[in-house]
Formats: C-alpha cells, sequence, structure tokens
DNA sequence: CGTCCCCTTGAATGAAGTCAATACGCGTGG
DNA sequence: CCACGCGTATTGACTTCATTCAAGGGGACG
C-alpha cells in the first residue's frame, strides 16, 4: 500500500473502511517528487500550489531570521501532510526543505477537494492530523518557553519515537534519528555546542543510546520522566472511533 | 453587528456579502457566556464541546508543566476563534482562561456545520482564520527559539499591535495592553525581572510607553526593525480576493 | 590524500534567572 | 478618612545555564 505510513497513522484516530484506504493510496499517486537533503521543497514567500505527503524521509519546516540564525519550526516523518488547505494562502511564510533523502507525494487542490467532498471519514480523519499539527507545534512553543536544554532535548525525542512508533518505523526501543547536532539545535533552539554536551550527559546516564543516526531508548519511561512528556497532545487515544467504518 | 470583530478580521482575507456577514453575525447569537479574570473557560483534560469566539476582552491558552511553570501558548482578542473542529478531539490538552473580562460566543458543533454547508466563501474565510493561528504559533516558535529577550517582548508588542489593528481596537499609535508583566513573561518565556528590564529599556530609548494597560508606539517601524518583525505571517493581503462576494 | 561535515572538548563570557527587599496603586473595611 | 492588604512593578546583588570562541579529531567521499 502506497501511502502505508499515512493509512497507519490516521488508523489511531479513526478506523478507516477500504474504500477510505484505497483512496488514501491514490492520493499520493499524484505527482511524486524525490528531494536530496537539503533541498528546499518550497521557499518562504513562494506561492502554495500543493499539499505535501511525506512518503519516505524526513524534513523540517524552518524559517531564517533577519539575524540569520534559523530556527526549525517542526519536523516531518513519513505519513506527516504539510498543510491541508495551504493553497488558500498567497505566500509562504516560512519555508521547507527535506533531511534526509524524501519521497514527496503533491497533491493538487482538486484531488484534495474530491476526497473531502466523498469521503467524510477521512476528511474527519485529516482534521484530527491538522489538530494534531497544531498542539504540536504548540508543545514545541512550551518547551522552548519552559523547559532547559536537558529537558528540551529529551522531549524532542520523546515525541519523535512516539510518532515514529505511531507509523510503524520503530523496532522494539530503537528508531532512526536522521538529525544532525546541529540541526537538533536548531529545532530546540539550542547551540550545537550544548545540544553536543546534553547528549553526551544522556548517553553517560543511559538515557539514550545513539550512534550512525540510530536511537535506542532502553527506559522511554524514565526518558519521559526526564522531559516531563505527557502524550496527550498526540490525541492517540482512538478519538474517532464513534464514526465506525462500514467495511 | 454582534461579531463585529471577526467580521473585521476576516474582510482582511476576503470580501464578505451581507449574507456572509449576516451569518457570521448569527453564530455568535448562540450562548454568549461572561468570565472573570483568571477564570477558566477549559480545562487540560476536558471534554471540547464548542468552538469559542472572544467578542470582547483578552484570554490565553495555556498549559501547566509538572515543575510548576506555565507557559502561555497564545492570546485571544475580540474576533479570535478558538479551535474550529475542536469537537474531533476527546480531550484537551491545555487550558483557556481569561485575562480580562470576556465576553465569549459558544458555537455549537450543529451550528457551526449548518455555516459550512451553506456558506463557502465564510468556510474559506475560517480556513484562513485557522492557517493563520498556526503561523502565529509557528512565529511564537522561532520567537522562543532564536530571539533574545528583548527582541521577543518587541515581537509580541508589533504582533498584538498589528493583530488589534486588524480589528478596529487600535487608535492612532496607541492600543490596550491589559497583560501583567509577569504574563508577558509567560508568553515569551521570561521571567517577570527580566520583563520589567527590558520594559524600561525600551521606555528609555522611547521605543513604546506603556501605562495604565495603555500601549503607544511612538514609531511602529522602528519596533519592528528590533523586533525583526515581518507581518507576513499574518497574511492579511487579501488573499482570498478571488472568491468576490455577490453583493 | 585532502576536504568537508560533524562531533567533541576546554576556557572564558554573558544573558537571563534567582533571591530578596522595597515601592506603588487601588480597593476594602474599620 | 485612614489603615491594611494584595497584586503588580521596580531595583540591586549574586548565580547559573547556555553561548561563544577556539582548537582538535574522526569518518566519508571524491
Amino acid at each position: 500500500m502506497a501511502d502505508f505510513h499515512l493509512i497507519r497513522k490516521l488508523s489511531h484516530f479513526t478506523r478507516l473502511s477500504e474504500a477510505d484506504k484505497r483512496v488514501l493510496s491514490e492520493l499520493c499517486e499524484s505527482r511524486v517528487r524525490v528531494f536530496r537533503p537539503r533541498e528546499n521543497l518550497i521557499l518562504e514567500g513562494d506561492r502554495p500550489q500543493y499539499i505535501n505527503l511525506f512518503l519516505d524521509g524526513w524534513a523540517c519546516r524552518y524559517k531564517d531570521l533577519e539575524n540569520g540564525k534559523r530556527q526549525i519550526l517542526s519536523l516531518f516523518i513519513p505519513g506527516d501532510l504539510c498543510d491541508v488547505n495551504i493553497f488558500i494562502l498567497k505566500q509562504m511564510d516560512h519555508s521547507i526543505a527535506a533531511i534526509t533523502p524524501a519521497r514527496v507525494a503533491e497533491i493538487s487542490r482538486s484531488a484534495f477537494e474530491a476526497v473531502i467532498a466523498d469521503y467524510p471519514r477521512v476528511t474527519q480523519a485529516l482534521w484530527w492530523e491538522t489538530l494534531v499539527a497544531v498542539a504540536i507545534q504548540r508543545e514545541w512553543t512550551a518547551s522552548l518557553g519552559q523547559r532547559d536544554a536537558r529537558e528540551r532535548v529529551c522531549h524532542l525525542l520523546c515525541e519523535l519515537f512516539v510518532r515514529l512508533r505511531c507509523v510503524g518505523l520503530t523496532a522494539g526501543n530503537t528508531c532512526p534519528l536522521p538529525l544532525s547536532q546541529s540541526e537538533i539545535g536548531e529545532a530546540t533552539g539550542l547551540t550545537t555546542v550544548s545540544v553536543n554536551r546534553v547528549l553526551q550527559e544522556l548517553r553517560r546516564s543511559n538515557l539514550i543510546s545513539l550512534k550512525g543516526r540510530i536511537l535506542t531508548v532502553p527506559d522511554l519511561e524514565k526518558l519521559k520522566a526526564v522531559a516531563m512528556f505527557n502524550a496527550n497532545y498526540l490525541h492517540l487515544e482512538r478519538d474517532g472511533d464513534n464514526l465506525a467504518a462500514n467495511f
């Protein structure tokens, strides 16, 4: 199934029918583009034309400030959608770039609207996706505002681990983490040096092990405790189970 | 017109017909509730039932962390909507509280869905509202991650001034700012003491004057420059003018 | 073999936080 | 009318967490 990850993710919200899954699969048979690491999908100021759906690989939203600093605003993993309805806006207020090699389906406005019109459960599920994405953005706000360096890094790692698990990309207590320390820094508002020191310390205290872009979390609960991580904002409790699928 | 502020705000996106305006007015004749300062509209963990529409007064989303710290995640001013479609979720991942005395219309799911079904231009405008709210959240992320204390406070003041102007709540270079220094701190991730020192300095350099909860900005462009404020994320350029209203 | 990232480490610096005391303004009740 | 109390604002001295600066090491790749 082509967009396996998206379907798997949305299934955390509601039970999808076979027809629902089929239409989601078809969505990503739109135009598929491939990006190399650091390649931009779209730049601040550009006119958005498509909803990007990440089939494979990681990417990020980011913003360059006048003072030369860069903030990563959010991370995309397989199964993530960029911005439903983004084509309403005349221009992007931020940029999006691939982090790893990435395969991205570009969903056109018309393809999207066709789905919305005919598949109410999918529509609901996409709404849920949107609401969760905003909740993640809020949690990052809270993190940057109130957590210290160590807590921020731990929180990011917890979030990514859980999100990856939702789309079937973890293996036991292990997951990919294709971010450089400087990218972790850009996401957490820390410098590379600070990230490095935090990671050292997390390794020393056996909270994580991280080599070759593979993260291992021996005790997720312990990491969550350090991070003050509460997964409620990811809304994985089958909120939409009342909309039962008709198989 | 009852929800004057919302209509005025949405008019920055598209030209609304009289019928559009009428249906928006009716929306807030739903149940109107009044809250006192610090009173909670809804708490983390509660089940969301309504879309809150702020008719009058200020409020905020916030999150309490385990370590006792509190982060204000976003601010609501008159004309702001809480979360379109929030009732999809089983429980709130954050709380919402009034800052000043506030009048809030509670829009029911059915009232909302009725509007969506019949008023495509209003639907589009509400989508725009949602996208702008997320863009603001992203900008706060960037602020907390990359701006220093002075820049963060200036940026918040710029944003609020521009948002208030959009709903007709500024007068010349003056606007209400009913936030205590500690609330500014909770929004910007700073301590009260730091906020106080920044404000002192901004006053001394004539960038602002702020007394009795009234903010005066003698030279907005200068303040924007200090804050590295770029209003593009508020998307006020009539992005939806292609959907002309039929009067 | 050299180059380019990325990671690591130490020492010095600095921005913001902490602690603590004081001042101000305003409404309440004696 | 004044005293009191409470929330808010202000100020100074000290501390600390993270940044900055600078240098060195390792691995991948042309």
